[in-house]
RNA sequence: GCCGUGGUGGCGGAAUUGGUAGACGCGCGAGACUUAAAAUCUCGUGAUAGCAAUAUCGUGUGGGUUCGAUUCCCACCCGCGGCACCA
């Protein structure tokens, strides 16, 4: 008789249980021993928040679980392993809130996280879990600092930070909203600090070309080169006219050179300080370029302003002095600081001039066409339509007249390196990596200050350089380490009186760039981690991870690889070899799951009404992996029903007929699903399993199942998926010894000739369109004569055909038949 | 503005990369079983016309290439994400 109902509950939790005591997935990092062919599969570094897990959670998680047991069941070595980014904001701030330590909330966070996933049968190797906020673990967060620092890589520079005056606190760029603070929307400001960098610009070059050697979604690639933002160009030196000084300016656009009709210096250089202190006008502008706020610029706009320095330089190429003028328009941090304006050839630049020639008679700036437009306008540029920037033939440009702009581009610059005064240059997006943040819950900088102030690395023998916990969280405008008492006699005691640590700790982003290379040797206390382990499963063979954090996230763990790679730590020179994107699960309406909008799906509540196993096949049937898709709660009940079914025909006991229709049916399913698993398909995998199980039910109504060695294979093949109900079904069977675990047998491989049709159906078309389906013997397929014959005598076709020529006969074979008459 | 990405039934989505558009599921309609409901099962379900066989239209819009286009090319519209005075 058939089981009528499966009790999810208790054979889920019966289930959970026996892997436990088995210990099933544990302990595979297999240190000091052989690999048969290595699988790492990495989920993103996820920050164990007070909320639990979240719907999200689930899908990448059980994607990467379905490929961990997938090829797990191929007898490969599998690593899939897990860990916390447990420092960072949020805790900090509740602590602020309540006064509870974070490192108490952050314990029963991940307590929470690993109950939920736990109970979810994600398949990790729980002995290596690994936490940031672990002392074993920053110890080497800190030991690469000191690396980085032996190697002149970690450095301190004063650089300006956003600060929010409300919370008396330094803010991350992310927690700044259009100039406000996040949290209390007040006006952040830039304020000067000595900080910590990282020098990540010195990898900046090998951190493009690597990109081309990964397997990577070709967007992101694309979003870390803008990121990177490698621009060649060439820095040319214009004279200043009565001085001895020349400016640099960088340019990509050197063929519109003899359209330059005026420099901009950006407030920041230092030709705008001299002229400074020898102009009223000019020290006016540059202080109250100082003074403005990120907001006032933005709400600025592109509303342009500037100063005029008094000098004027001199282009080369024309002879014409080109007055110089200062704007907060031309960015310090950029190229060299300083812009050469071609005002009809750069928008930028023709608003500038309109501004000065609208609020300075004296000083008019010329606007010349260099180059034509797209439509072959020629005439004076007057109007910002005229200003294009993209295409087009030279004139006004004595040697480069008629050129196009690309051939003139490089001819120009060959000139001007010829004549000594520019020189190819490429200028970069990239900026060196500010670590600093005084803030409590994060990894300590471990550097101190001797009585003159001079920093000195804490010796490697007093790692971890701990976190002390003796500490005030309410903000004062301090880094909180500042309170601590056992800090600073730590410190006096270890390097003597007067000596001071560092108070600022580092960017959790730090801790998360190299958390992938801790999981492989995770106990190890002598070493980061060993390098055979290092070299036996690195790189990482699947990434998943949100296209949140794409840039910053990525980039800097690379950093760190071919960092550590030169120290002779590791011989990869990528982390993450291929790396996919999950999609955001939205709301049942369709918009982002929030609490303020209260649409928020538990996934602890779905489990408990429908079982993990249906959370898991339904989140992984919603569509695409990496697409975006809203929860359906009633499609949910149609997943929970499927499973049911398959419950049914499972464990059917009455002895009825085999099929070979139906077994067909099997293995051509299990065709699509071994295809699919690899491609991360999942939807149209569970699609395939769902029409296999339609096909079983209407053979058990002819008195026609599947053998019970099929069932195994059933129930293999469902494993990854369905992890319970496949065990379940699986050990009904009786068809192992006991002890056996559906997820440590052996993938189901399907037989290619069973899985061959007999009969195939050709569509017959006249002019394009389908008149006539033709249905044919599988060893037929290729015989275009019979195929004619038979597609001619169709009655449906006839009507078509009846006096007329066929003018042409397509046949693809096995596909299609298209008349034409 | 720039870079990227997407647009297919009432809904989520499928389509072997040029070969029957709408697989699979949800929802909906009709029916069976039931005193009734739930559960389960059967049939139907892109639009329009028709009792029907069938015909015409149909993958954001408009063109094009092709025997054949959701798929390739050109132009445009809309949604989403990122960057944004980067010279």
């Amino acid at each position: 008789m058939a089981k009528e109902y499966y009790d999810h509950s208790n054979v889920e939790e019966k289930w959970l249980a026996a892997w436990e005591s088995a210990r099933l997935f544990l302990g595979t990092q297999k240190k000091g021993q052989e690999l048969v062919e290595k699988q790492y599969l990495l989920f993103a570094f996820a920050y164990p928040s007070g909320s639990g897990l979240h719907v999200g959670h689930v899908e990448s998680k059980t994607a990467l679980d379905i490929v961990a047991r997938y090829t797990r069941m191929h007898g490969k070595d599998v690593f899939f392993p897990v860990g916390w980014d447990a420092f960072g904001l949020p805790a900090e701030n509740y602590a602020i809130k309540t006064g509870i330590p974070p490192a108490e909330t952050t314990k029963s966070a991940i307590a929470t996280f690993r109950r939920q996933i736990k109970r979810l049968a994600i398949s990790y190797d729980w002995d290596n879990e690994i936490a940031t906020n672990h002392p074993e673990y920053y110890k080497w967060t800190q030991w690469i600092f000191l690396q980085l620092f032996n190697k002149g890589l970690a450095y301190q520079k004063d650089g300006k930070v956003n600060w929010c005056p409300s919370c008396q606190t330094v803010l991350a760029n992310e927690q700044v909203v259009e100039g406000l603070c996040e949290r209390c929307d007040s006006e952040v400001m830039q304020k000067d600090m000595k900080q910590w960098y990282f020098k990540i610009t010195e990898y900046k070059d090998e951190l493009i070309t690597g990109l081309d050697t990964v397997d990577w979604p070709e967007p992101t690639k694309q979003q870390q080169l803008n990121w990177i933002g490698k621009k060649t160009g060439i820095n040319i030196a214009y004279k200043i006219d009565g001085s001895d000084e020349t400016i640099t300016c960088f340019t990509t656009r050197p063929d519109t050179n003899f359209g330059a009709t005026f420099v901009v210096l950006a407030p920041e250089h230092p030709f705008a300080r001299k002229c400074a202190a020898k102009n009223k006008e000019v020290a006016k502008y540059l202080e109250q370029a100082e003074k403005k706020t990120e907001l006032e610029r933005q709400q600025e706009g592109k509303k342009k302003t500037g100063a005029f320095t008094g000098y004027s330089a001199v282009n080369e190429l024309t002879g014409k002095k080109m007055p110089l003028w200062i704007s907060d328009f031309v960015l310090g941090s950029f190229g060299t600081g300083a812009v050469v304006g071609v005002p009809g050839h750069d928008m930028r630049d023709f608003q500038f001039a309109k501004f000065v020639n609208n609020s300075d008679a004296e000083h008019t700036i010329e606007v010349i066409r260099v180059v034509t437009g797209v439509d072959g306008d020629t005439s004076p540029i007057t109007d910002a339509s005229q200003v294009q920037e993209e295409a087009g033939t030279m004139v006004n440009s004595d040697f480069l007249d008629g050129m196009e702009i690309h051939a003139a581009t490089e001819k120009v610059m060959d000139f001007m390196e010829e004549k000594g005064y520019g020189t190819r240059v490429t200028s970069y997006r990239l900026r060196d990596w500010l670590i600093s943040r005084q803030r409590y819950w994060g990894t300590p900088i471990p550097v101190v200050y001797d009585p003159d102030g001079k920093p000195h690395p804490v010796k490697e023998e007093h790692l971890p350089w701990t976190l002390p916990t003796d500490v005030d969280f309410k903000p004062t405008g301090e880094s909180p380490l500042r309170s601590s008492q056992e800090f600073i006699e730590r410190t006096e005691k270890l390097y003597g009186n007067g000596w001071r640590p560092e108070f600022d700790t580092m960017d959790t982003f730090v801790d998360s760039s190299w958390y992938y290379l801790r999981y492989v040797d995770s106990r190890n206390s002598e070493s980061l981690a060993e390098r055979d382990q290092l070299n036996k499963w690195l790189p990482v063979d699947l990434y998943m991870i949100g296209p949140e954090h794409i840039v910053l996230h990525l980039l800097y763990s690379r950093f760190f690889t071919k960092f550590l790679r030169d120290e002779g730590l590791i011989t990869a020179d990528e982390p993450f070899g291929k790396m996919r994107h999950q999609g955001m699960i939205l709301g049942p309406d369709g918009k982002k799951m929030s609490k303020s909008k209260g649409n928020v799906i538990n996934p602890d509540d779905i489990i408990q009404k429908f079982g993990a196993d249906t959370l898991r096949v339904y989140e992984m049937f919603m569509g695409p992996l990496e697409a975006d898709k809203p929860w359906d709660t009633r499609a949910v009940i149609g997943v929970y029903k499927f499973l049911q079914r398959i419950y049914r025909l499972c464990t059917a006991e009455k002895d009825v007929a085999e099929s070979p229709e139906l077994e067909r049916v099997l293995h051509q399913t299990l065709k699509k699903v071994s295809e699919d698993i690899p491609k991360l398909k999942f939807n149209t995998a569970i699609a395939a399993i769902m029409k296999c199980t339609n096909a079983w039910e209407a053979a058990i109504k002819k008195g026609q199942s599947l053998s019970t060695a099929q069932k195994d294979m059933f129930a293999r093949m469902i494993a990854p998926f369905a992890p319970f109900l496949a065990e379940e079904v699986f050990q009904t069977l009786k068809t192992r010894a006991d002890g056996a675990f559906v997820h440590t047998s052996e993938w189901p491989e399907y037989d290619d000739a069973l899985a061959k049709d007999e009969q195939i159906i050709i569509p017959v078309q006249i002019n394009g369109k389908v008149r006539a389906e033709l249905s044919i013997a599988a060893e037929e397929v290729s015989n275009k004569d019979m195929i004619l014959e038979q597609a001619r005598s169709l009655e449906a076709i006839q009507r078509y055909i009846d006096g007329k020529t066929i003018q042409k006969e397509i046949y693809v074979p096995g596909r299609i038949l298209n008349l034409v008459v």
